[in-house]
DNA sequence: CGCAAACTTGATGTTGCTCAAGCTAGGTGG
DNA sequence: CCACCTAGCTTGAGCAACATCAAGTTTGCG
């Protein structure tokens, strides 16, 4: 029950920030180790699927998921990239809104529904802070529909390494996830992500260490790429 | 703080509801109106703009609201239209991240953000409330991105009609945004809801009764061209 | 009744998709 | 250790869906 996918601290000024949050998880918060276990998932595997009944709530504590969902058809939209300190949990009815899979090796923190709530109440401040959390992931889910829905390709490319950029701190960025992920997320193919990148090393913007290493070098020009504001070329 | 735009009932199963509810609202709740004011806003109105700096929350009574987020050069994105239950705040740092107008004549109530926050601290499963509403919207933001990253035009057209039918409750669909909101919201232009509009009137799916309003006549064809399985010439 | 905003339709243009083909890298087994 | 093998990445050519630009038409309100 609940949120659905939030980050479990508070703190996170940062406006690019898609929910993403590097303080201590819930395991930290007192009472809530002690109800909670440890598991772990490869690379690949599915924690869950959409439409599944549970009745657990997750906790990541270390590597990344992903998120989506799927047409009758096979279309993907991955809903979000899951780093440590975000939880995951399930529609109030008890049924999986979306398909959880792990992208990296995936340590997990599990509770059961019924224990999640009783924490709720027992917990002074835990609510709130799930309240706080499930509203950066509202406005994290706010950014995402004004980039699927209104923004170029060159845009959406842009504005998602500047979002994973800001996750690490840094202007070395690791991607762990592969094209067909970052397409699915950004609601373009393949071909068009590799060739967006690909404009953008041209341009001397980002340089490609390997695939799925990637260096910042011009942090301004990308910002204005990410909101419209690049008219030289692109 | 808190939730940036949840609704303040908790039953509403179905899939396909876009975060609506027509249970009594938040002013319902003890202890709650007695420190709330109504408001009143005309259509066009702004409640309030992204980036503003607030420390209100509101409550829909009755009327509609658009919410939405803008680029620099005037690309709209429409997050959602908000109706009688539900709540909009802010960004736990007090920004506003989106932009709220009346669509309709709209009547408010409105909290100061600190009265909010000690009900939730006083009234008993008030958090919870807040937190299963919050659900429901995460999800409802979930199916809007599907929807803006994955789906054709028809796809969105048909789903968007589904989602104001299911919470209006019939196959008489009273519209009142404009052709330019729902464009802003699913992602299109003016003119390709226009024209996917005719061919599904064309197509005696529906029939418009006057532009804002509609007669679904075909629930079953809508629902399977929403989801992509009509391959009946879309 | 007139006016402005909203809606509709048509002709043309462009972005990003599709289909097709190589390329690269990292992991595995001989 | 190296060479193969496969998943993932990249690039190209052509195309289609949707955008843009440009008129008209309807609607509802003053």
């Amino acid at each position: 029950m609940y949120a659905q996918a939030v980050s479990t601290t508070a703190a996170n000024t940062d406006p690019a920030s898609h929910g993403v949050c590097r303080g201590p998880g819930l395991r930290a918060v007192n009472h809530v180790a002690a109800v909670s276990s440890l598991q772990t998932k490869a690379p690949g595997e599915t924690l869950f699927s959409e439409g599944d009944e549970t009745d657990c709530v997750f906790e990541v504590v270390r590597g990344m998921l992903r998120l989506y969902k799927l047409l009758p058809d096979g279309r993907r939209q991955i809903t979000g990239f899951l780093s440590a300190g975000h939880l995951l949990g399930f529609a109030p009815e008890g049924v999986c809104i979306y398909t959880a899979e792990a992208i990296t090796e995936v340590t997990l923190c599990r509770y059961k529904r019924t224990t999640f709530e009783r924490l709720i109440d027992e917990v002074p401040g835990f609510a709130k802070r799930l309240l706080t959390a499930a509203s950066h992931e509202l406005r994290a889910a706010q950014d995402q529909m004004l980039l699927l829905g209104r923004k170029t390709a060159t845009e959406k490319v842009a504005s998602f390494l500047l979002l994973i950029a800001g996750q690490q701190g840094g202007d070395r960025v690791d991607v762990p996830m592969t094209r067909s992920d970052i397409a699915d997320h950004l609601g373009l193919t393949v071909e068009t992500v590799c060739r967006t990148i690909t404009r953008l090393k041209q341009d001397r913007v980002i340089e490609l260490l390997t695939p799925s290493r990637i260096k910042i070098v011009d942090r301004g020009q990308l910002e204005e790429l990410a909101v419209g504001e690049g008219d030289t070329g692109f």
